[in-house]
DNA sequence: AACGGAAAGTTGGAATTCCTACGATTTCGC
DNA sequence: GCGAAATCGTAGGAATTCCAACTTTCCGTT
């Protein structure tokens, strides 16, 4: 993520971390969108440590629990990443004993994704930490402006599709 | 995560892009966060073109344009980047003559960047399609709710650091 | 003045991502 | 039914990023 761009329009300056003159940058909704996901990444990665699974993966297990059966092209829509993205990342899973895939007897192109009870005692150690995390965003929001925030995120995500 | 359902309540539920359940995905505020902020990434870089120069080169160029002489370490903290992530990119842009590298004579491990005749010129078109990009978003954001968006990224990026 | 630690930048490895192209399979049109 | 078009998942290549380790240079101690 990373990076975009909004627009410049007064003063060119307010102070960065180290007394950095931003520039235009610091009006850009799109760079300081960026730096605040990129911080909310770095912030789970963190908090889950390497014992776990990283917040890509962790999405993946979240929502082939909430979708059983669902296949790869479903899941990377839902998940927003590219399909052949998945392909690496759930034959870790599988390896790792988290993920069953299974042919389709529908459509034996496609692959039907389920957890396995391994999985899913994973998938519910990392949403404790993902709760955690979650707390600490919502805090960093407010509570009166999370609706609004979360409105305005979707409505960016929506209207740049 | 917990107020996300504030709106869906239970559970397993909102509605995504193709009806697939986003489930519990506890991530929800980073979650969506990702989602918009690659959604940004993305439209920039479909509106600069592959004539033009990613989001992440052209941050770089703002950068320098608004702090001349400044190191790369110092870059790369004001871009929220890896030093080494810049090597590259520096090289790339150096090699394009859009950026020039000279040793600081007071220390000489380090360079002073600054921006040549040519990388200000593109600076200033890519300037033109940010700025277009960030009249898509304030208009997503709603001029309303720029102000307080913004002030609740910064409170992420801050509180997250 | 010399030593040792810290800092600037580079390098190499790993991870993640996208895009394009491709084989396998299904579905649609006639 | 049959062939063409679309879809599913995979493979390969390129880009970006981070981290750890390393070289060179600087600076504070002694």
């Amino acid at each position: 993520m990373s990076q975009l761009y909004a627009e410049t329009d007064h003063a060119p300056t307010l102070a960065k971390p180290d007394g950095v003159r931003l520039g235009a940058l610091d009006e850009f909704v799109g760079f300081t969108l960026r730096l605040a996901q990129e911080a909310s990444f770095a912030a789970f990665a963190r908090r889950t440590g390497e014992a776990s699974l990283r917040p890509g993966r962790f999405a993946i297990l979240v929502l082939i629990d909430a979708n059983p059966g669902i296949s790869q092209t479903e899941l990377s829509a839902a998940a927003g990443r590219d399909k052949s993205t998945l392909t690496p990342a759930l034959a870790d899973l599988e390896r790792r004993g988290l993920v069953e895939r299974r042919r389709a007897p529908s459509d034996r192109r496609s692959y039907a994704l389920t957890l396995t009870d391994a999985g899913r005692e994973v998938l519910r150690t990392l949403s404790e930490h993902a709760a955690a995390h979650d707390r600490q965003l919502d805090a960093l929001v407010g509570e009166e402006n999370k609706a609004a925030f979360l409105a305005t995120l979707r409505r960016i995500v929506a209207g740049l599709s």
